[in-house]
DNA sequence: AATAAAACCAACCAGTTAGTTTGATTTGTG
DNA sequence: CACAAATCAAACTAACTGGTTGGTTTTATT
């Protein structure tokens, strides 16, 4: 494969994970991401086999990149406890707001199809293991709860980011606030960080939910 | 409108729940609701003016459903603040489990358009303020975090119910665990109110997730 | 029994869409 | 330059799909 196809191939995949994030497997229109792409549709057909399996790789692509992200996570260690979660939490919320097509394309398989599961966990499992080791060795320290499991703590820190993008239009209507502010968002990161964090002193909590830097 | 017609109406209605909480707008079949519901494909252009007017109304259907559900909240008084967490947590998981069709119609409508999102706001105002009365009394007795709004209290519950639906597949996969066994779902929601609930002492924390009888 | 609403059957229409074909043109490389 | 890979242009096919139509049958009501 020439330089010049291999562009064109990547062009053609970018326009697919705009347009099947945005409109689904089902509303997505070959034709449409043949424009996008600025290339002519028959090319589409030259690079991959059909829709669908356009469709696979976009997502393989997409799970992807989160993964490879992910991988900053592995610089942590275990003097890194007391502000995992706000590192977790911010990580995964400016996660969403950056790359929208991912949250998108995350629940678009899960309502449709839930056949590439394994992709998403394959990219994972590394950097989870070894968040895993300074998540187990802050329990002991007693920066953790004792009785909350990793996969808990990481499924919790998840679904907030994942919910707050994926609702966020139901969400803003129902409690009259604006979710797409970055203040608005600010706030709700440090409400759950309080909420997520424990507190030795329950009196004096003002120490928390003030950000660190990164 | 006589009685059989309004009963054929109903089924359609119902069908078509089915079908688009399934597949979604885009991804439905009319012809499919049309079978499932035993009816004559013209019938539902008889009630319903055109594919886009059917969606309108399950939605209205369903985000009315779950206002009627939550009804049962204006029971709970100030006393039951202790344990709210917990009844709502539950019964979010509980009402998801139950009737799959919401979740997946509130994340098509979120991914497909976001048009209906004040039917939900409007079906839940009501019980909402009432809720947040005996959030904010709880505060005032320590029992909830005094910096963490109501708002963003229910939307963690909100969060995490959903998102242990919405997602899964790919989380059952990534955590080699099947959330789909309701032991396992059990141990969630657990651990979650473990997190969420205030420990004036942080070492001794066997108390909590015993459950509250209801 | 008469009437009208409700429902059925089945063909049909028009627009859409994934995927193909044919043939001409451009571009990089030996 | 010569050749092959890459791309374009545009028409075409076959299946699908939302919605309609015309004529017939069933069912409830008076």
């Amino acid at each position: 494969m020439q330089q010049r196809a291999v562009e064109t191939r990547g062009r053609i995949l970018e326009a697919a994970v705009r347009e099947f994030s945005e409109k689904g497997f089902h509303g997505a229109r070959v034709d449409v991401i043949a424009a996008e792409a600025g290339v002519n549709k028959q090319r589409i057909y030259a690079y991959f086999a059909n829709k669908e399996t356009l469709f696979s790789e976009v997502i393989r692509h997409i799970f992807t990149l989160i993964g490879d992200e992910e991988a900053i996570f592995l610089d942590l260690g275990e003097g890194d406890a007391p502000h995992m979660s706000e590192i977790l939490l911010r990580h995964y919320m400016f996660f969403h707001a950056r790359v929208p097509e991912f949250w998108r394309l995350l629940a678009w398989e899960n309502l449709e199809s839930g056949r590439h599961a394994h992709v998403l966990k394959d990219v994972r499992e590394t950097v989870f293991a070894h968040l895993r080791r300074i998540y187990q060795a802050g329990q002991r320290r007693g920066i953790f709860h004792g009785q909350v499991s990793f996969e808990t703590y990481l499924f919790i820190l998840s679904a907030i980011a994942f919910f707050y993008y994926a609702n966020q239009r139901t969400l803003s209507h129902t409690f009259n606030r604006d979710l797409a502010d970055p203040a608005m968002r600010e706030q709700v990161i440090r409400e759950c960080l309080a909420l997520l964090t424990i507190h030795n002193h329950p009196a004096s909590t003002e120490a928390i939910s003030q950000g660190v830097s990164r």
